[in-house]
Order: C-alpha cells, then sequence, then structure tokens
DNA sequence: CCTGCTATGTGCGGTAACCCTCGTATGCTG
DNA sequence: CAGCATACGAGGGTTACCGCACATAGCAGG
C-alpha cells in the first residue's frame, strides 16, 4: 500500500506521537468502504472504530416516517464511533458511507486500552468529539436559519475539505437526503451555482471549479466549523499545551 | 442550606459515589444564577464548571447578523463546561441561563483533577457529554423536519423535567429566542395548546396542566432525548458496567 | 388609582420550501 | 448500438413561517 493510501492519510492518526502510533499500527485493519455501507445501525454495538482516508460517512438520523437528515460527517479529518470511549457504546443515530473510499478500523477493545492509558490519543479523541460536537451544533442553527443554496454551500465545502480532487461523486438526490431537503430544492440551488460558474456537474458527477464562489455563498456555518476543527486539532503534535492543559 | 437546595439536587453529583462526592464537596460554591446571566461567552475560557440545582441554561449560537437559536438546555440533569475535560477550554456558543435559580460551581483546576483521576467522575462526564450530544443532534433533525408547535412542545418538555413544579416563568418572546423562531409563532402554538387544555399562561408564566397532552404533540426528539439520557446516565451508581464497560 | 412599560393577540402580504407530476436525457449494460 | 434505468429539469398548487404593523391587556411603580 503506497503513502496516498496509508493510515497517516487519516489525520487523527497522523497526528499521533512516533511511539503511540507504531503500538496500534499493527493492529489497525485497512478495510474498503463502499457507497452505501452501513457501519453502524441506530443503536447498534460496536465493534469497531473507523479512521476514513479516503471514504466519508455520514451520521444521520431517520425518523419514524422514514425522513432522514445529516447531523455530521465524518472524513479523513476524523473517526467514527466515539460513543465507544465516551461511555455509551451506540448513539441513536446510522453511519453510512456516501463517499466510497478506504479506511482503517482497530477494535473497540484496542481503542479502549488506547484511551485509558490517558495519553496523546485520549486527548485528540476527546478533542475530535469536540470539533465534532461543534459540527453538530451548527448543523442545528444552519438548519433553522439558512437557506437550501447556502447549507449546500456549507456542505459542498466540508465534503470537499475531505477530498484530494475538486471532482465529488453523487446525485443531487444524495445531497437532498443528507440535507434533508428535497432534490428539487437540490436542482435548484445547484443550477444557480453553476450558472454562477462555481460548480459543474453531469450526472452523479459534481465538480468544484470557484472554492471562493461557494464560500461567499455559504453561511457562517462553514468558516465556525473550519475553524474550530482547526483550533482544536490543526498541529496539534506541535502544541505542548495538548498535555499540559489537561493538567493545568 | 436544605437538602431542597442541596449539591445532589444535581444528578451528576448525585450519582457520585460517596467517597468522591466527600473529596469535592468543600470545593462546591453554590452560586445564584439569575436570569439572564452569562457564564459563558462565545470563545471565552472557563475558569469555573457549573452544576444547576434549580437554575436552566441555554447553550445558544448567536449569529453574525443578531439571530440566535439554542444548541441545547442543561439543568439540574448536567454540567456547563465539558468543553473543559473535551480539551478545547471554550466553544463557539455562549450559555445563558434562562429559568433563575441556583447551582454549585467548581474550580475548573479541581475538576480536572477529578477527570484525571480516571474513576466514576471521568465516567460520568463523559456519559453526560455524550447524552448533550444526542440533544444536539435531535435539535438539529428536530430543526429541519418539524413545526413550531412540535418543538414548542418537545421544548417545554424538556425544561418541564428539569423542575420541580409544573409552572414555567418566562415569556413567549423568551421561548421564541430559543426556538430561534418569531415570537408570533410562539403565540400561535401555545393558543393551540391553551385551547386544547394542555396549557394555561398568563404574562410571563405557564402551567403545564396536561403533560402526556404536550407528548402526544410533540414530535420524537423529545422521546429519543429522554431515552438517551436515561440509557446513559439513570441508576448510573448501580451499574457495574460503568467502569467495566471501560475496560471491556 | 392612574400611568406606562411590556407581554400577548391579530391581521396581512410575501416567500421559500413543500408535495406531486411529468418530461427529458445521460450514460451504463447487454 | 440499442435499451433502459435513473439522474436531472420544470411547472403548478399548497403551506408554514416570516416580517411588519398595530391593537389590547396585565402588572408594577408612583
Amino acid at each position: 500500500m503506497d503513502s496516498s493510501q496509508g493510515p497517516n492519510q487519516n489525520h487523527l492518526l497522523a497526528a499521533l506521537p512516533t511511539a503511540e502510533f507504531h503500538r496500534i499500527a499493527p493492529h489497525l485493519e485497512l478495510v474498503a468502504m463502499p457507497l452505501g455501507e452501513v457501519l453502524y445501525e441506530s443503536s447498534g454495538q460496536l465493534q469497531h472504530v473507523y479512521f476514513p482516508t479516503t471514504a466519508i460517512v455520514s451520521m444521520h438520523y431517520v425518523m419514524e416516517n422514514g425522513a432522514s437528515s445529516e447531523i455530521a460527517g465524518v472524513g479523513n479529518e476524523g473517526v467514527l464511533g466515539i460513543s465507544l470511549f465516551m461511555g455509551g457504546n451506540t448513539t441513536p443515530s446510522r453511519a453510512v458511507v456516501y463517499t466510497g473510499g478506504y479506511g482503517y478500523r482497530l477494535k473497540a477493545r484496542l481503542l479502549m486500552q488506547e484511551f485509558n492509558r490517558a495519553d496523546i490519543m485520549q486527548r485528540l479523541l476527546l478533542r475530535y468529539a469536540q470539533a465534532l460536537m461543534t459540527q453538530i451544533s451548527q448543523t442545528a442553527v444552519c438548519n433553522r436559519h439558512h437557506s437550501v443554496e447556502q447549507q449546500l454551500c456549507r456542505w459542498l465545502l466540508l465534503t470537499l475539505d475531505r477530498l484530494p480532487s475538486n471532482e465529488l461523486v453523487m446525485t443531487q438526490e444524495l445531497i437532498a437526503n443528507m440535507l434533508g431537503v428535497r432534490r428539487e430544492g437540490i436542482t435548484e440551488a445547484a443550477g444557480r451555482m453553476q450558472q454562477a460558474g462555481f460548480i459543474s456537474y453531469r450526472r452523479g458527477h459534481i465538480s468544484v471549479l470557484d472554492r471562493s464562489g461557494l464560500e461567499t455563498r455559504a453561511c457562517e456555518c462553514y468558516a465556525v466549523v473550519k475553524k474550530e476543527h482547526h483550533r482544536l486539532l490543526c498541529d496539534v503534535r506541535n502544541r505542548q499545551e495538548l498535555l499540559s492543559s489537561s493538567h493545568s
């Protein structure tokens, strides 16, 4: 496996100090994560945690009437299965792959061992959990106050940040399911974005031509999530405060 | 201070084993939490964590244009300031008291000491954080899919669960700000609830007359939050799994 | 008891997003 | 290359919520 598919494609794994990384590396299992695969069912017990490298996964809630909407997305910046170390072992939401790709998984027991060492891995996981909480919070705010167009832009940008290229492979219907809106709403908004020259698309493929254009149409929620994620996790390896702050 | 105002009015503090409770008890400081008080400013550093007993606090996000909406509420079932032990030390949201009352606070440093013992307190805090995440998630779902009336019912029920009586002291305007909707929308929905005999209200006071009536009008979100909170935290003292699960 | 502030009630036009339906065309598959 | 599933586009009626403007009514302070 070449470096483009190695574990350190995942930002959390990459942020581990060498010693900690080598301790878990033998137990990291490369797995394919095809489009549509359900990693966790609502209220299902977790056997593994997943560190995506090229795949992107949606945590979403399916309502009694069948409608659903995304709570948060997880790609190479994060990990799936935080309810393991939070103590609940499951959540009321599902986790479904919406951009096929790869990731590494680790057995639940091994992750808990690492977590209980109360070292860098624990700090990283907890900080990631907080970043995720911010993402969920902004989803809530965004759902209340912002237009479908703004939400589409936010969502495209967040997804784009998790991919190496500027091409997303997905249908408008899929995006509509993620955002919990009608497909026609996405068609309209995407049409306007194409008209503006920010994106171009054809049957299941969306190319982003002008990132900053999308950013001007997105609501502040995108920036809040990015900024908070950066604050909590970026350059985390360099920051002494990662450990020291926990004892202050 | 009588038992009706003691620290074990807070469910998290009450769930601590005797030994752990006595270790922190001397450091718990009873504080008044009057309506409107801002406990944490957006991105402000935390000096204390707060365990409300009779007060209720809203974590909410204020947008650039001044509009705001609640992300989650915290009362005697929880604690404010989880970003301390999550490692971020702050969040992009504010924490404002919306039902005046009392609570206990603990210095940040002392809470971190307890957290780093990796004992029951840590398990409790992490589990509570997960319950809070579920609450935020359902807020997101609810904002997307449910009517103002459903959301009002959900919100009244969640608030009611944190109070000893069936009377809420708050204006429709306040509720509107919490839910991020127009005041008139609340007037209408509340009018219907009063017509149905579920509540009765007068200028700043709402009495709930028929809980189960409200439950029938609320969306599933209320039940999901309650159930998950119960699963994660109820009778936590009796459950051996609280510690054992973390080593499994 | 009066005054004034503030909470609540109401009405009206505007609009974004809904629901449903159907037409069109793209790109895979045999 | 032909056939077909499915992704996208478009139209029309409906509704929930918004924004504003203003009327009424409860309650506190003088």
